[in-house]
DNA sequence: CGTATGACGAGCC
DNA sequence: AGGCTCGCCATAC
């Protein structure tokens, strides 16, 4: 396990928060970091989900996550791609380029 | 301890 | 709609 994971930090509360979003459902990061208790704190959510290497990856469901408006916030690499893949797999619809969140958002 | 870095977000143009 | 600027926050250096 990775120090940041194992220790009670920020990461480790990210991914716990990310790991309670409903299967076919979504949050913003900006909801996400409300639920942590930093209505600003979207970006710090952002730069946690970034250091998720790919042994802990496995075990976030980090593609139900999206940025406000279910804009998909990753903008290179393979990783766009998989997200909308795998948001796809589970029934999530999009409009466009942006997942259609008002069907789909935490407290939709 | 100051500066830089982002998978952000709201406002503006 | 698409692109920029600026403010926020936890980390990295």
């Amino acid at each position: 396990m990775d120090r940041a994971a194992r220790t009670p930090g920020f990461f480790a509360r990210v991914y716990a928060v990310v790991g309670a979003i409903p299967r076919g459902r979504v949050a913003t990061y900006g909801q996400v970091a409300r639920l942590l208790g930093l209505p600003r704190g979207a970006r710090a959510v952002g730069w946690a989900l970034r250091a998720l290497d790919d042994r802990t990856a496995r075990r976030v469901p980090w593609h139900r996550v999206v940025g406000a408006g279910g804009r998909i916030a990753l903008r290179s690499g393979p990783g766009p791609v998989l997200q909308r893949k795998r948001l796809a797999a589970e029934g999530v619809r999009f409009r466009g380029t942006h997942v259609d969140i008002a069907r789909h958002g935490l407290t939709s």
